[in-house]
DNA sequence: AATGAATGAGAATTCATTCAT
DNA sequence: TATGAATGAATTCTCATTCAT
């Protein structure tokens, strides 16, 4: 009554659909969605090349699946909370978001590079629900929390929330994509004095006296 | 008895070397280096398939010279001249070294992307002299900027000119990527009001008071 | 306990088996018999892909009897009756014969179209009883008339009853295979003319003088 | 300064494109063009898989030339002329002409067969000039051939050159199609009684009184 | 006996690279 | 040295058939 199982699943509780998504998601990781195929893909999953195609239109449905899944567990693995308005300092906040971001953004731009120019794969991932690209989730989230802290009275109204959230995406931006495009790029974590520099700059601008 | 030349260049001053690379060029400005095909640049150049291979060891090496001869003259097309320190206000200045990083990211990244993934061609480019991706050319000059108007008393010395360069580039990479990454993406400019607020919160800071 | 039974089949009278051929049957007469995958009748039958195989050795077995079905139903789907020796007129019933026998072409020979070169497919149909192509019922019927009309002496008895079968058989033949195969075909409907033309030229040839 | 020339054609005096079209049409010949494969094709030439995309904008193009030059070569291995009006008897020309027929239609249609329902392939045939198909030509010929002895008053002027062209193309294609659809079919060639008969009914018609 | 997912052998096509001329 | 056709491996996708459940 029920068919056959997939070699690949024996003793699992996974579906195939979920497994292949799994399989991809781990390439996806580990090797960026650019340069996959879908033997790539089969062999990963330990199943036959076809099979893909029984359970998603084409390769690009798979791979939008397998970013989205990314995406969302690199979200998960978050091990801290995001600060929260009206707690601890602006500064210690500031700091870990820009800290939250940085790690976000290194887990998932490298994923996203060498997307641009498969149209039909961004636009598999435009249908999804959820924040597609590299976390503009987070944007959102970081612009609330100024706006919070600015109801609160611990930053001034006349900030942008906007432009500070676009600054510290910006950032992350810049810092994963020079280490992607530059094969001799600096250390992985940026040194913490930048960091330092970053949020001074961002909390008391350019022209703002010593705090 | 003199080499042979290719039929391209006759009359012309150019090695073929240099012809193709300006062809190259050309193709890497208008779609940008990833999908590019040798036999697309051979058409482009007008010779033959093959030349190539007398000129450059692969594909890799010719689209990396290419690449940085795209780099180069978007950086020498420029129709301002950088700000500099000590005259207009800084506040201009900065605005304008933020049109002029908008500008060259706008040209040179789209060029650049879909190349994660494509180790060979990034080995290459590594291997050439100059800033490589994205104009950190620009970066150093907007560091050597804000260090000069430190010198000069308009920009505090604890400011950090290496955070401004950084947020500045940053924005910019931010900026191209979501409309390359996204198929229904905001207007080619950014909104005035963004640039506004980018400017006064890199100027005063999130925590200033009302300037 | 008895064997299961197909969720297609709920409530009805016919077996699996002869509701598959059914469903072929129905894409055969739609869409021709050449294109078809296992999948779209399994789809059209509303059965599980696999079923085929419990009841036909092989695709090719199940086309044969849906072919032979589709033969079968256009010939009983014929609304007027063949004509009968000694009524009417001569040439009013070859007239009919001709119109029949472009009729029944015009359902039949489409379904056949295009399997030629599938050995397995052809060598089934040749194992079903009963005339397997475009007809040939067709033919032995018309021979039939031609001699019951000699018998009564309105046709001479040195005409050919076969010649005459195979000469209209063979027009059908090319009429629709003609619009088969060119993409840019004539009208679907023979012209008047060229049907007067040809039963005139069956009935007194190309010698004789003006009837 | 030319271009390496395919190990395939080593001493031979043809372009690569050239062999191709004759390896294709020797296949054409053998097994149709229906079930073709590029694999085939460039097995048969003895050449790389991919060169055919080198020459052709796909297999569709090449099995079009290949269909095109199988017909002409049919065509021009006609061993007798055409008969030609006010030589011979009518008699001997009808039966010659039906001859011919049956010969180009033997040698073409089989190769033809199974080709509806590619509509790539049939528009390409479309495209080339020629009559296409089975010997169009031929039934082009044969009516300008009944015109001809009409004009010389050996056919009378009342008999349509059109219907009697239809009649004998018609059952050529019955033949061979016959022959194609039936896996046990009649003899190769049709009986002589069978053609003497058809000459009869096609000069004389159903109807006339013995000769 | 029915299910329908899994299998895997091909199909057409592309493209970096080679190499005889 | 330039030519540009030839090479052939790799890619995505299809589909008849099998088989555990």
């Amino acid at each position: 009554m029920a068919p056959r199982r997939a070699a690949a699943l024996r003793g699992g509780e996974q579906s195939l659909r979920e497994h292949l998504i799994a399989a991809a998601q781990a390439l996806v990781a580990r090797r960026g969605a650019a340069g996959l195929t879908v033997r790539d893909i089969a062999r990963e999953a330990g199943v036959a090349d076809g099979v893909l195609y029984n359970h998603f239109a084409d390769k690009e449905e798979l791979l939008a699946y397998a970013l989205h899944a990314h995406v969302r567990a690199v979200e998960a693995a978050q091990d801290t909370p995001a600060p929260r308005a009206g707690e601890q300092t602006v500064e210690a906040n500031l700091r870990a978001w820009l800290r939250r971001a940085l790690a976000l953004h290194a887990a998932v731009l490298p994923a996203f590079a060498g997307l641009t120019g498969q149209p039909k794969l961004l636009a598999r991932l435009g249908e999804l629900p959820g924040p597609p690209g590299g976390g503009p989730g987070l944007r959102t989230e970081l612009a609330d929390y100024v706006r919070a802290e600015q109801r609160q009275g611990r930053i001034p109204p006349r900030a942008s929330a906007e432009a500070l959230a676009t600054l510290v995406v910006g950032v992350c931006h810049d810092l994963v994509l020079g280490r992607l495009l530059d094969p001799a790029h600096p250390p992985p974590e940026p040194a913490a004095e930048l960091v330092d520099d970053l949020v001074a700059t961002l909390l008391h601008g350019l022209l703002a006296p010593p705090p």
